[in-house]
DNA sequence: AACATACTTGAATAGTCATTCAAGTATCGC
DNA sequence: GCGATACTTGAATGACTATTCAAGTATGTT
């Protein structure tokens, strides 16, 4: 019976979320969505029901994407302290490289919204204890590979991580050159395997 | 000759960081500075010339103040290596207390408005690199006192330092509960200490 | 007291933006 | 083909905002 849309939604929350990224919420018109995805205001607000609803949506695939990530790195084989050094070493690169001047999609609304805006910052809050809790599952398992000594509170170390993580994603908002950048890794690499 | 101003200039830069600060630029309007300030839009725009001239010298007095402080401690007497779990206790503190619900400033600025305001961008580049530098010589001189060990380097320890106090201040944003914020300050400690 | 200076006032301006809506159109089951 | 559904279009709306400006006012010097 009904007419079938002409777009993808997962295509268009791309396309905004993109947008979102590079300038942020509250310097991203209407008129900017409906330049990147293609859809008319009408469509936009029919699929969304307002700019905070395309952002809502933005932000939940964004987020469900990094846990995703974290996740399958505590599952998958091998060394699990090369992987949080991969996590590191992959922020450092995007920003050195300046593909990541954009920061942190999350952190950035965080910052820009949480404020004025309870239901963005329920919702980042619920998100950030999931990283802490994903972070610390993979802390777990570097553990029982004897990687990370046992002794150590699984869920502080996960806390310490994170805020270098938060750290870095704004530090790459400035322009903190790779040695610096480096330093930082090492440092909390080195503070995580010490006994 | 000339009329004398009715109001104290820096007493306006003041309650406009209050506003400022509260609600981030974007969502901060001349209305709300005029009332804030009990400036008239005439009177503001003769003295400060635009909106983002008031936000300038807000954030210029902010970071002036924030590099005193550091400076000041690296120059006192007694254990530097206090005087760095001073700053850190001091901002868990006012997160708990959530008197910082607010973080800070000069990292809010840089994520809201790096990206499309380079003057912004580049004075908040020029502090950035004030506090680190600042935080080096406080870290040199901990060194000096046999605080820490001598043979690292100061600049690294400096940039890892920055990097967790701005990590704590997105935390802030968010509600990051005392324990995890303390295991965070923990861990830094240890890490500047260790040999 | 009169002048020049420069602060104060608040209404007017011009622009932008999120949102709505009425008219048009494509699809599917019958 | 027909009808019901729901997507598409783009112009209109109404609210808000940064900035300007012309008229009014206080100050200090002469």
């Amino acid at each position: 019976m009904p007419r079938t849309p002409e777009y993808d939604r997962a295509e268009v929350v791309d396309k905004a979320m993109a947008v979102f990224w590079e300038r942020g919420y509250g310097q991203t018109s209407i008129g900017d969505l409906v330049d990147a995805t293609g859809l008319k205001p009408g469509s936009l607000y029919a699929a969304f029901g307002s700019k905070k609803g395309v952002f809502l949506e933005v932000l939940d695939e964004y987020n469900r994407a990094f846990l995703v990530n974290v996740r399958s790195m505590a599952r998958a084989e091998g060394s699990k302290i090369a992987a949080v050094r991969g996590i590191l070493d992959d922020i450092v690169d995007k920003s050195v490289r300046g593909d990541d001047r954009r920061g942190c999609l999350s952190v950035n609304a965080l910052l820009e919204m949480s404020q004025h805006e309870p239901d963005i910052a329920a919702r980042l809050e619920g998100h950030n204890q999931g990283v802490r809790d994903a972070f610390a599952l993979l802390i777990r398992a570097a553990q029982d590979g004897r990687e990370i000594p046992g002794d150590k509170d699984a869920d502080a170390l996960a806390a310490f991580l994170v805020n270098n993580i938060w750290g870095m994603r704004v530090s790459c908002r400035g322009c903190l050159d790779r040695g610096a950048l480096t330093a930082i890794v090492e440092a909390v690499m080195a503070s995580l395997e010490s006994a």
